[in-house]
DNA sequence: TTGAAAGCGCTAACAT
DNA sequence: ATGTTAGCGCTTTCAA
């Protein structure tokens, strides 16, 4: 069907290995043969066979990233940042979501491995990475990003200072003269909101009350619910710390324009549009990406050493939410 | 390295092809046979290696997609949805980002084919094709989104309403009595700027003034130069349409407070938080994807009828902006 | 400067 | 139910 080397070395009237090392820029060939070689292959349309010559070299030129969605402007954005440092190594990205869910987690990842990745660059939605055991041996790197892995394993990660940050939005608000902090966040069984949390906790200290605390999936009717739960208590939270992008965004839209402090865990496009302007404590995950994919690549170049853990810190942007003051109970 | 069905089958005491058939679940092999290799399988930690198979059979299982730009909401909705049609269909999607750039698109369509991708799903950067030709008669099913391919080739294409989409939201416009209405939009040279700006002028009509479009890459301050300049005419716009969802965001921050008439295309979030509401003529990345992608499948399972050419609808979505009355000049 | 032969790990076709 | 053999398209090794 398609024209393989072997075609391509008849058309030229060459053996088939000259042809390939006119297709791979290897010397030694005379400049007219490689011209024949060359007016071959274009008019065939002839284009190299990767799986063949993967096969043959055992290396693939290709990295593997997996994260929660890629509509997500968070991982999508992640995405980019690790696409770009794979391209600057002339290297392929595959990349798919695991939607949070474990089960296709580990599909995805087989399916990497089965394509016989370089390396790998993982946002854990399960907490069980045996099943990367066989590849660890075999040598591929993996580095595990946003999260870590699940007990026993211990790779390389590149994790936000979840908790400080939490904390830092915490003692904001605090220094603003709030004493009823609401937190809303994702499920707890997600790392990244569970640490939050303990940033929140932290530094509440005896303030904490966990009436104020409502930690699930989020859908707008849900947090709606849990807000007016809240807002109904004798002692009403006047703050609400948001656990992370999407949160924030759908907290504001079910306060309908009520005015409460609030300080959200992730940036977003427009937060500066809002009125007021959302505060939040922001992450970079273009900076995340960047440099998870460049710790793969050291460890590509041999780097063996110890298995490294990268905390990236995060920064507060003040807008105007995060420093409403605490209005009486209406 | 690593195993191979040779290590498997030796452990387990077999020939190599009844490891085969036990990885591919094939029939006729004897359930202790079965339970055999498969602890060898466990034991060895062997995988696959999917570059040999598809050496073998010819066929890869994968979809490549090009777009602009992962992180651009518009193309990670679209590529979202494309990913999941490719996974109901037991394939792996290859995507990757051209940042506009011809060279780019080239490069990941030539790099996806030689990974042999059973078909393409293209956002094109550039307006030259002819490279794809080879591909298109090895018969590798192309299907083009959101923007035509370039002349002389007569593909499979899935586009929105764009000209209508700008026609409707001028008409609305000019039904909330505005009859100085500017376009800012992305470079001339990309199809879907360039078919907004033909409905716009369209239905503009006799009102069409040049000096009231501005056209090229989004850049704050570039836009708030254009929109100086024509704030600062005798006959100042009283309602400005913007051309996609990064220049409706750029053109609000440029505004900077300034309430003036807006309707931007594309949606985008947080479009209904805003104040007042952006009005937009919304597209439907997801839909798109679904559609394109269908479309491919539909080839892939033989469909040989003549290219399809289908445009999906917009529609406006009215929030605030948009029904702004004209304003005197200040 | 060029070529012939072996073999990467797998599946298809054909035995047994 | 299981095994043997050939060969996918390429690169590597060795020879001319």
């Amino acid at each position: 069907m398609r024209p393989t080397m072997k075609d391509v070395a008849s058309a030229a009237g060459v053996a088939l290995k000259t042809v390939s090392r006119v297709v791979n820029g290897e010397p030694g060939v005379h400049p007219a043969t490689a011209e024949r070689v060359r007016a071959a292959i274009d008019q065939l349309g002839y284009s190299r066979n990767e799986s063949a010559r993967v096969l043959r070299r055992g290396t693939t030129a290709t990295i593997g990233l997996v994260i929660e969605d890629v509509a997500d402007p968070f991982y999508s954005g992640l995405s980019r940042a690790v696409e770009a440092v794979v391209i600057d190594h002339g290297c392929l990205l595959l990349s798919g979501s695991s939607g949070e869910e474990p089960g296709r987690e580990r599909e995805l990842v087989e399916t990497f491995c089965a394509r016989r990745v370089d390396g790998l660059i993982v946002v854990p939605a399960g907490d069980d990475h045996t099943y990367l055991r066989p590849e660890l041996e075999a040598g591929t790197p993996v580095v595990f990003a946003d999260r870590p892995p699940g007990a026993g394993l211990d790779v390389d990660t590149v994790l936000a200072d979840n908790a400080g940050g939490a904390r830092h939005a915490v003692r904001h608000l605090l220094g603003y003269g709030h004493r009823r902090i609401a937190f809303l966040g994702d499920d707890a069984a997600i790392f990244t909101a569970s640490e939050r949390l303990r940033g929140y906790q932290e530094e509440l200290g005896g303030l904490f009350d966990e009436r104020l605390v409502s930690m699930r999936p989020p859908s707008e009717e849900a947090v709606r619910g849990d807000l007016g739960r809240m807002f109904a208590l004798d002692d009403p939270p006047t703050a609400l710390f948001t656990g992370n992008g999407r949160y924030t965004v759908t907290t504001l839209r079910a306060l309908a324009g009520r005015r409460v402090a609030l300080v959200g865990f992730d940036d977003f496009e427009l937060a500066d549009l809002l009125d007021p302007g959302v505060s939040v404590v922001a992450q970079d995950p273009a900076w995340m990406g960047r440099v998870a994919a460049e710790l793969l690549f050291r460890r590509l170049r041999g780097d063996g050493g110890p298995p490294e853990h990268i905390e990236l810190p995060v920064r507060l942007m003040v807008r105007g939410s995060g420093e409403l003051p605490p209005s009486l109970p209406t």
